[in-house]
DNA sequence: ACATAAATGCAGTTGACTTGCATTTATTAA
DNA sequence: TTAATAAATGCAAGTCAACTGCATTTATGT
């Protein structure tokens, strides 16, 4: 189950891009966010994982800011005594098996994590190819590619659809 | 972006052999892998890329076969003087940047490419997540999961769909 | 508080992909 | 045809994200 990344392009900058929307003291989105963090934890405890600081913390960063982000940026952004790599890489494996995060690669040989609240809760990005900066889209659809120049001011824009599943072949084998 | 008219040859890696003008015996298919070659071989030189022994088989492989292939892929099907790993590297690099093959990726970090005709030739790919083999779907429009889990006999489908594109800040920058 | 299974983190490994550089080769001009 | 030269090649060595093994620590149910 290697899910290794080609290091196609040159290393990305990792910039600031986090968005630093700390809210006030009792706004709603404080309590969402400790909503979404205890249902995140109910499910770490469903699925037989322990509640661990290092996964608050980290749980706690995702729901609390607009992926995705790289394990860099998330090192980055997380106290340091937190989040040796490899304890980092494991948690996001972890999370993603249940659903928590989605992960997404996008060719730079990266690959970035954000939080799920719901697995419906699905969307697309679009990411400037030269600076690296990521947008975020709404639905599901497919939205016209005049739509995204026109709304977000991208331009050369492309895309990349990909669809993953079990075989026939596999399916059966499984059984 | 025709260049010209094709004399057929066959690609050996002798090179006084360009004069062989073949001509019989040849289904539509050849044909079309022959015109197509020169076409691509035609925008080669358009980017001031030499016509090498080299390109000329991978160019080849990647037309007479539909893809998309990891490097491994290609090693194998080459003919094994082809292909240091750094030369196909490079080769297709140069070939996606100047539109001749498409990059792909499936999230196992590896790239895969394949022989893209044209900029419009443009379609997409359903991956088993558990053998990994790779079909390829018609249009460019988002079809229905149930459609492809239908045709294909896939289950457990997902799907991811990126855009790439060169934001405002960026473009403005360049000019 | 205890037992224990899971989580952590260091060190070391893997593997895809790149880079540097000396050599070879395709192309263009003489 | 040949000479000039810019590009292509290939070996060795490097890079870097991501992974594994294992000894240690810790969360959790009893």
């Amino acid at each position: 189950m290697k899910q290794k990344k080609p290091g196609a392009q040159r290393p990305l900058k990792t910039k600031e891009n986090l968005k630093h929307t700390k809210a006030l003291a009792h706004s709603h989105v404080d309590i969402d966010v400790s909503h979404l963090l205890e249902d995140a934890c109910g499910i770490l405890r469903n699925a037989g994982l322990k509640r661990t600081p290092n996964r608050e913390n980290l749980l706690r960063f995702l729901i609390e800011n607009h992926g995705p982000f790289s394990k860099e940026e998330i090192q980055k952004a997380l106290p340091k005594e937190d989040f040796d790599s490899v304890t980092l890489y494991r948690n996001l494996a972890n999370f993603e098996e249940i659903g928590l995060v989605r992960r997404s690669e996008f060719g730079d040989g990266v690959s970035r994590y954000e939080f799920q609240s719901h697995p419906d809760n699905h969307h697309h990005h679009i990411v400037c190819t030269t600076c690296h900066k990521v947008d975020s889209l709404d639905s599901c659809s497919l939205p016209k590619l005049d739509d995204i120049v026109e709304k977000f001011g991208y331009s050369k824009v492309r895309h990349s659809l990909e669809f993953f599943g079990v075989c026939k072949d596999c399916s059966r084998k499984q059984k």
